[in-house]
RNA sequence: GCGGGUGUGGCGGAACGGUAGACGCGAGGGUCUCAAAAACCCUUUCCGAAAGGAGUGUCGGUUCGAAUCCGACCACCCGCACCA
C-alpha cells in the first residue's frame, strides 16, 4: 500500500494553488472583504518555530474566510531597517543592503514549503526606495500639519567608541562593545507630537472591542492619565532666576505631609547649580551615568543630593522644605519636580528614612491609628480614610474626594490650578545609524531646516559606506550630506539621522492595500480594505508597536493618506505565545552550564549521542540560539512535510499560551496526518452496505462542523483540532456504508484544510472533491443535528458528584426533581429525611442539599 | 522598581460559577508477526485491596456549588519609550 508522503504531494498542491490564483487579493465590490495580517518579520535569515506559529495562525483564518466567501487579504513583508543589519556589517563585512536582502532571499524560500495562503505579489520590504521613499513623503505631509518638530533630548553616549547606543546595548550601565561607563548626551531630535492625542488614544480604547482586555489595559496604563495640581514653591536661597520652583502632584490632599522636595538631574536648576557647585557637579555626572532607560533608574538605589536651597510651604510659610535633586525624578514627566510625602508614598518614605526626613501623617484607615514605620500608608484612592491633617474637605473621605477637594481649595486660593497630566511623551523618531529611512530635511546655514521638495524623493541612502569605524557611516560619508537648499539653492547640508524602524512598522499595513501606488496609498484601495480585520502577533508588541501605529493612522488620516473609518487601523487583535523547548546542558570545570542542541542529545536517557555524558534538563523556555534550544522548522518540514509542523504547532496549546516543542509530538501529528490518509484510502475502496450507522455518523460530522468552526471563530485551534482526532476515531470505528463514509471525509477534508491544506486537498481529490477544498464553500452544520433527545444530569449531594440520572431534554422540573429523589445514592443520603432544599439547574445538574 | 499576564495528572492541555482531567503525548498490558516496525484494542490524577478519601501554585473569603469570582502571598513570563 501506498505510503502517505507529503515529500511529493505538497508541492504539487501549491503549485496548483498558485496556478488557479486562489489566494490573489482581488478588489471585489461584490463580495465582502477580509483583511488578515500578521505582524511582519525581521528578515534574519532563518525562520523560527515562532514565525510557523503566527503565520499559520493567520493562515487557519485566511483560509476559513476564504471558504466563507470572502474576498481576502493577506499579505507578507518585511521589517528590514534595523540594527543587525549594521552590526553584521561592523563583524563580517559586506554592505547592510545586500545582508539584508540575502536573508529576505533566503527566508522566503525557507516560508513558501509552508503552504501559506500569501499573496505575494504585494510583498515589500521597508528598506525598498519605493517604500521608504513614500514614507519620507508622509513625514513631510506630517512635517506641514505641524504632526512633526525638533528638540533636545538625551541619549546613551559612549564616550569611547564615540556613538549613541541603543538601551539594549547599555548593559549594567556600560556599552556592549567597549565596556565604557556610558553617559547621558543632549541631541536636537525629531518627534513626531503623539502626546497631542494622548486623550484620544485613550479614550478610543474602549471602542477597541475586539482586542484582548490585557493590551487595553496595558495602553490605558502607558497612555497614563492624571488628574492634579501643579503650583509654584517660593524659593529661599535658590539663584537668582529660579525664585519659583513648579511642580505637579497627584496626590495634593497630603500636601500637608509634605517634608521635602526633589528635583530630576536635568531640571534647569540642577544645571545651574551644576556649573557653581562642585557637589551637585559630582552627584549630577553620577546620575547621568544611570543610562536613558526608565527600568534603570527605578531599579536603581535612590539616591539624593540636598541642595542647601529651601522652599517655602504654601499654606505654611513657617515651614521650609530642603530641596533635594533625586536620581529618580523624571524631568520629562510633570515639570521634573516634585514634593515628597514619605507617609503616603514607598517611595519618598525610602528616600525620608535614608536621609533622615520627617515622617507625617495626613490621614489613616477609618477604625485604627497610624504610625508610618518601613512601610507608607497607600490604600485605593477609592478607600475612605480619616484625614488627620486635611487641606481640604471633611474628616472622613476617600482619596478621590479629598484629591478634587484640595485641587478645587488650591484652585480658590491661589495656589496653583488643577492639570491634566499624561505620562506618554512625545515620540523621538531620530537615530544616529544609517540603515534606516532617511529624515527628507535639509540644514541651510541661511534658511535654517528646510523640508525636502517631494519630487526629490526618494532620498535615498548612499551604497558606499564602510563600517569599520563606530558611528553613523552617514556623518562621515564624504559627499552624501552635501546638497542644494529647497529653499535658497545655496549650499546645505542633508540631515543624517535616519527614523526609528516603529515609523516603518506603524503603516505597513496600510501599504499592503496598494503595494505599488506612486502616493503612500491609494484611497480606492484604502477604503475597501481597510481596515485589518485580523491582526495577529506577540503579546511584546502590546504598547509601543500599537500605539504608535494607532497614532500613525489619525496622522495619515489628518494628513489625507487614509480614510476617517482607519484612524483605528486594527479591529481585532489576538496576541499569540512563544515557542518553546527543553534546555540541555552540562556543566564545564567551573561548574557554568554548556548548552546542547536537542540534535545532539538521547532524550530517553538523557546522554549526549556522542559521549554519553549526562545532560541536565530544564523545562520549556523560549528557543533561543544562546541556550542552543532551537529548533529548526526547516528540518521539520523536511522531515515530516509542511502539515505536520502547521498540525503539531496547533494542535497542543491554546494559542495566546506558550506552546512546547517535542519531537515526539511532531512525530505523533506525523502519524496521525498518515491515519487519516489510511483511511481516506480504505474508504475508496470500501464497499459496505448503507446502514443504521450513517446517520449516526452523518451526526457526529455536523457536531464536528460546529465545533470545528466555533474553534477556529474564537481563537481556539487546539479545541478545533481536539474535534478534528475525535471525528477520525469516529469514521475510523464507523460501520457506515460506502455513501455515507466518504461524505463525512469531504466534510474532514474541509474542516482540516485550514489547519493542513495539502493533507486536506488529497483527502478531497481522493473522495471525489469537486475543484480544490480551497476553493470550497464552507460546511454549515444543521442545528437540528446538534441536539439529543435524552440528556445525562449528574447529581451532587452537598456540592459533591454522587450519581446520575437520565431524563427527557424538555422534562419539567417537578420530573427532575421526583426523579433525582427516587435516585439510590439520593435516597441512602437522606435517610427518610426531606432535603433542606433541592437545585435544579435545567439541563445542568441537580444539587441535593442534606 | 512600576505596569500587564500565567499557574490544572508524568507532560501539553479541556471544563457558559454546575460531572475536574475532553483531545493528544508518554507509560503499561494485549492482538498481529519467526522477530521487529507499523497498525489495532485496553488501562492510565493521586492514596487505597475495596469501601472510600484527597485533589486545579499557597493561604483565606463569597456561594447550594469555585480551576472559574474576591483578597493576600509565591513562582515564572512579557513590557518599561534607541531590540524588533
Amino acid at each position: 500500500m501506498p505510503r502517505y508522503d507529503p515529500s511529493r504531494s505538497e508541492p504539487k498542491w501549491q503549485a496548483a494553488w498558485d496556478e488557479a490564483g486562489v489566494f490573489t487579493a482581488r478588489h471585489d465590490e461584490s463580495r465582502p472583504k477580509y483583511y488578515v495580517l500578521e505582524m511582519f518579520p525581521y528578515p534574519s535569515g532563518r525562520i523560527h518555530m515562532g514565525h510557523v506559529r503566527n503565520y499559520t495562525m493567520g493562515d487557519v483564518v485566511a483560509r476559513y474566510k476564504l471558504a466563507q466567501g470572502f474576498s481576502v487579504l493577506h499579505p507578507m513583508g518585511w521589517d528590514a531597517f534595523g540594527m543587525p543589519a549594521e552590526n553584521a556589517a561592523m563583524e563580517q563585512g559586506g554592505h547592510p543592503a545586500d545582508w539584508t536582502y540575502a536573508n529576505i532571499a533566503d527566508m522566503r524560500e525557507q516560508m513558501k514549503p509552508m503552504g501559506l495562503s500569501i499573496d505575494w505579489s504585494r510583498e515589500f520590504a521597508t528598506c525598498d526606495p519605493e517604500y521608504y521613499g513614500q514614507q519620507q513623503a508622509m513625514f513631510l505631509d506630517f512635517l506641514d500639519a505641524g504632526l512633526v518638530y525638533r528638540k533636545n533630548a538625551v541619549v546613551n553616549w559612549d564616550p569611547v567608541d564615540q556613538t549613541v547606543l541603543a538601551n539594549e546595548q547599555v548593559i549594567e550601565g556600560r556599552g556592549w562593545r567597549s565596556g565604557a561607563e556610558v553617559e547621558r548626551r543632549e541631541l536636537t531630535q525629531w518627534f513626531f507630537r503623539i502626546s497631542d492625542y494622548a486623550g484620544e488614544l485613550l479614550a478610543a480604547l474602549d471602542g477597541l472591542d475586539k482586542w484582548p482586555e490585557k493590551v487595553r489595559l496595558m495602553q490605558q496604563n502607558w497612555i497614563g492619565r492624571s488628574q492634579g495640581l501643579q503650583f509654584a514653591f517660593s524659593t529661599v536661597g535658590a539663584p537668582e532666576g529660579f525664585e519659583r520652583l513648579e511642580v505637579f502632584s497627584t496626590r495634593p490632599d497630603t500636601l500637608l505631609g509634605a517634608s521635602f522636595a526633589a528635583i530630576s538631574a536635568d531640571h534647569p536648576l540642577a544645571r545651574h547649580l551644576e556649573r557653581h557647585d562642585d557637589d551637585v557637579a559630582a552627584f549630577v555626572a553620577e546620575c547621568r551615568h544611570l543610562g536613558t532607560s526608565e527600568e534603570a533608574l527605578e531599579t536603581a538605589e535612590k539616591k539624593g543630593l540636598d541642595t542647601g536651597i529651601k522652599v517655602l510651604h504654601p499654606f505654611d510659610n513657617s515651614v521650609e522644605l530642603p530641596v533635594y535633586i533625586a536620581n529618580f525624578i523624571l524631568m520629562d514627566y510633570g515639570t521634573g519636580a516634585i514634593f515628597g510625602v514619605p507617609a503616603h508614598d514607598q517611595r519618598d518614605l525610602d528616600f525620608a528614612r535614608k536621609y533622615g526626613l520627617d515622617v507625617i501623617e495626613v490621614f489613616e484607615p477609618r477604625d485604627a491609628p497610624l504610625t508610618v514605620e518601613d512601610e507608607a500608608y497607600v490604600p485605593p484612592k477609592t478607600e475612605p480614610v480619616r484625614y488627620v491633617r486635611p487641606l481640604a474637605g471633611g474628616e472622613r473621605q476617600t482619596g478621590d474626594e479629598a484629591i478634587g477637594a484640595a485641587i478645587a481649595f488650591c484652585e480658590e486660593n491661589g495656589v496653583g490650578h488643577g492639570v491634566t497630566q499624561y505620562r506618554l511623551r512625545d515620540w523621538g523618531l531620530s537615530r544616529q545609524r544609517y540603515w534606516g529611512c532617511p529624515i527628507p530635511v535639509v540644514h541651510c546655514d541661511t534658511c535654517g531646516v528646510v523640508p525636502e521638495r517631494k519630487e526629490n524623493l526618494p532620498i535615498e541612502l548612499p551604497r558606499d559606506v564602510s563600517f569599520d569605524q563606530p558611528g553613523n557611516p552617514l556623518d562621515r560619508h564624504p559627499s552624501w550630506a552635501h546638497c542644494a537648499c529647497p529653499k535658497c539653492g545655496g549650499e546645505a547640508r542633508r540631515e543624517t539621522d535616519t527614523m526609528d524602524t516603529f515609523v516603518d512598522s506603524s503603516w505597513y499595513y496600510a501599504r499592503f492595500t496598494a503595494p505599488r501606488a506612486p502616493t503612500p496609498t491609494d484611497p480606492v484601495e484604502t477604503d475597501y480594505w481597510m481596515n485589518v480585520d485580523q491582526y495577529i502577533g506577540g503579546i511584546e508588541h502590546a504598547i509601543l508597536h500599537l500605539l504608535y501605529s494607532r497614532f500613525f493612522a489619525r496622522a495619515m488620516h489628518r494628513t489625507g493618506h487614509l480614510p476617517a473609518k482607519a484612524v483605528e487601523p486594527f479591529d481585532a487583535l489576538f496576541t499569540q505565545g512563544m515557542v518553546t523547548h527543553e534546555v540541555y546542558y552540562t556543566r564545564d570545570n567551573r561548574g557554568r552550564p554548556v548548552y546542547h542542541l536537542p540534535d545532539d542529545v538521547d532524550k530517553d536517557a538523557r546522554r549526549l549521542k556522542a559521549t554519553g555524558e549526562a545532560v541536565e534538563v530544564i523545562g520549556n523556555a523560549k528557543m533561543s540560539k544562546s541556550k542552543k534550544n532551537v529548533v529548526d522548522p526547516v528540518n521539520i518540514i523536511s522531515a515530516f512535510g509542511a502539515d505536520t509542523a502547521r498540525w503539531f504547532i496547533l494542535s497542543d496549546s491554546p494559542p495566546e499560551r506558550d506552546v512546547e516543542w517535542t519531537e515526539a509530538g511532531a512525530e505523533a501529528a506525523f502519524r496521525h496526518l498518515s491515519r487519516v490518509w489510511r483511511i481516506a484510502t480504505e474508504v475508496v475502496e470500501s464497499d459496505t452496505p448503507a446502514s443504521e450507522a450513517d446517520a449516526e455518523l452523518n451526526k457526529a460530522v455536523h457536531r464536528a462542523i460546529h465545533e470545528v468552526t466555533e474553534g477556529i471563530e474564537g481563537f481556539a485551534f487546539n479545541k478545533s483540532i481536539a474535534t478534528l482526532y475525535a471525528l477520525t476515531n469516529t469514521v475510523a470505528k464507523s460501520k457506515a456504508g460506502a455513501e455515507a463514509k466518504p461524505a463525512a471525509m469531504r466534510v474532514m477534508a474541509q474542516l482540516m484544510s485550514p489547519m493542513v491544506p495539502h493533507l486536506a486537498e488529497e483527502v478531497w481529490a481522493l473522495m471525489g472533491g469537486e475543484g480544490l477544498v480551497a476553493q470550497a464553500d464552507w460546511p454549515r452544520a444543521d442545528p437540528a443535528m446538534l441536539v439529543d433527545e435524552e440528556i445525562v444530569l449528574p447529581i451532587q449531594i452537598n456540592g459533591k458528584r454522587r450519581s446520575e440520572i437520565a431524563v427527557p431534554r424538555d422534562a419539567p422540573r417537578e420530573e427532575v426533581e421526583k426523579r433525582a429523589l427516587a435516585d439510590d445514592a439520593v435516597i441512602k443520603a437522606l435517610q427518610g429525611a426531606a432535603p433542606k432544599k433541592l437545585i435544579v439547574v435545567p439541563g445542568r445538574i441537580i444539587n441535593v442539599v442534606v
